[in-house]
DNA sequence: ACCTGAACACCGTTCAAGT
DNA sequence: ACCTGAACACCGTTCAAGT
């Protein structure tokens, strides 16, 4: 809330209003191009300022997409539990979770997968991005066990599933699915195809 | 060729020079970080003189992502003739061809489905892009017909089909199909998923 | 018709100096 | 311990002036 107040001379906690900043401006465009030095103005603080908090720019970058990377496993695991029974309801409603974290998020969802993060950040990043990973390759072990999907390498059915998932958005967002093109529910429709890739 | 010598007041050709330098230092980098000003000087004009051949930065880089967009389907087109006979290896060559060409010019490729492009661009681009677009999904129904994929609404597998190729070149470029997570040759068993979601 | 040079309004980043 | 102000080396873009 307190965005422009009048501040003393130290911050309190600047570091939080950086990114708490940054997050808002993120939201505000479909894409994602926030400059520190309007960070600063906007928490009240020299341009210099945030740099007390972040080496450079890349590094809240960093930080940002970590976050939304939490958000997106939050979103993921919200939608539908899975319970060993109905386990393909939770591949759609997991599907569906992903792609409207996307079109709600456009501007989080592209740095989080943008070049930027390229050499630092990605240890960390890939460590909790594959996190997500992981519960879907419990998922699909566990689809296959229950014979619901066909018994191959799991991990490549998971890089199937994602990589459908991850193009889906982006071409999404970058307004390449037009309905007249592409049908009218050509995500569904998608899905739909995805779907029968891997169940028996 | 030309690129740096002594030059007349007069270019010749600055125009193409100017593309031709773009995507040489497209080539130099995974991401596509160039500069206006430094195509100038590679050039050797001065950094205004661009201005005189296209309106601003958003135009050369839709000019590029255009080509990019040719090439992409010359690749496409390159691999695997589509003769009715022998169908499913057109769709491997083609699939892979799409993948390939995302290695070899990943800041090209960046560029192409990157958010820059947003406005201005993409009437002429959409046009171009889904040329290719038409072609996967005359080859679909020409497979539909012949028996090999089955009979689902043609533009929702095509849409499928890009998202998963688009995806997948798009996570690999991004370095997050790391073998230790994923498996060794991840892309082709997302691919084998892939047509097992097509084929009867 | 095509190009230059200086100028404007921005960046990210650094660093001595302030509180 | 945290923040500021001036400074540096860059951008993209414009425009009068040069050839």
């Amino acid at each position: 809330m307190p965005k422009t107040e009048k501040r003393p001379y130290h911050h309190g906690d600047l570091r939080q209003t950086v990114i708490d900043t940054a997050m808002d401006m993120l939201a505000e465009n479909d894409d994602w191009q926030f400059t520190l030095r309007e960070i600063a103005r906007r928490a009240g603080v020299s341009h210099a300022a945030p740099y007390k908090h972040f080496p450079d720019k890349a590094a809240l970058l960093a930080e940002i997409a970590l976050i939304g990377f939490d958000r997106l496993r939050e979103a993921l695991l919200g939608a539908g539990s899975a319970s060993t029974e109905n386990l393909s309801s939770v591949f759609d409603a997991r599907g569906h979770a992903y792609i409207e974290f996307g079109r709600q998020n456009p501007a989080l969802y592209r740095l989080m997968f943008g070049p930027e993060l390229g050499k630092t950040a990605n240890v960390h990043l890939n460590e909790r991005a594959l996190g997500a990973f992981d519960t879907l390759i419990d998922l699909l072990e566990r689809a296959q066990s229950a014979g619901l999907v066909r018994k191959r390498p799991v991990r490549g059915q998971a890089t199937a599933v994602w990589a459908q998932l991850h193009g889906l958005t982006m071409l999404m967002l970058d307004g390449m699915l037009r309905p007249e093109k592409v049908g009218a529910n050509a995500i569904d429709a998608a899905l739909a195809t995805m779907r029968e890739g891997l169940t028996l």
